[in-house]
DNA sequence: TCGTTGGTACGACGATCATCGTAGCAAAAG
DNA sequence: CTTTTGCTACGATGATCGTCGTACCAACGA
């Protein structure tokens, strides 16, 4: 089952700023700034079910500010900075300088 | 009747990333960007009745996006760019240059 | 005084959202 | 092979959202 990404010309303004508008998912990104490597979904600290993490991961990918790697039965996570950066320029580097330093 | 604002300190970036996640709002934002001068309601080319309107304006004004000010019977708005600077930099205008130029 | 204008309040509607529990699957570990 | 691990799929629930129409009000112009 491949995951859907979408391309980089593809990605809006609205589902994007959308995505990080959940305090939730601006904790996952947060978390994916700080450290670049790629990291699976059960090493965040949220309190939130499993199944309302997936929601979160997949609402944060297909709005295209993730990027979502099968590796085993895990799924490695990272951030498209570069993909964000190029379409929206400076946009996540404000969300991420203007969100606090530990939820 | 006193319209409610936030503070400048009180603005909180989950909400504002909500305000302008719609597309309505976001066309809003551009134009109150575009011409800096107090803007009245009604002069909005949108495509959404006077109540979703209303709504709209409401939903930026209560995150803290712009400012509204009673004039007679209309309402002059204005967007709260030393604020938001202040409160979370580099994001409007990253939103504002990521926004096309026209809806 | 009487319309007109610019906007709000209220209630309604269907859609989407965040959340959860349960069930299940695929890969890795034993 | 069996168990555990990591995550998804599905369905449900209550909340919020975007939209609208109707009713209304306050200020202004004739």
């Amino acid at each position: 089952m491949t995951l859907h990404h979408p391309a980089p010309e593809e990605l809006e303004l609205p589902a994007v700023l959308h995505a990080l508008s959940d305090p939730q998912r601006l904790e996952i990104v947060r978390c994916l700034a700080e450290d670049p490597s790629p990291r699976r979904c059960g090493t965040f600290e949220l309190t939130v079910s499993k199944s309302t993490l997936t929601h979160h991961f997949r609402v944060l990918r297909e709005a295209g500010v993730i990027e979502q790697r099968a590796d085993g039965t895990a799924r490695l996570n990272s951030l498209r900075r570069e993909d964000l950066e190029q379409r929206f320029p400076g946009l996540l580097d404000a969300v991420l300088g203007s969100v606090p330093a530990s939820a």
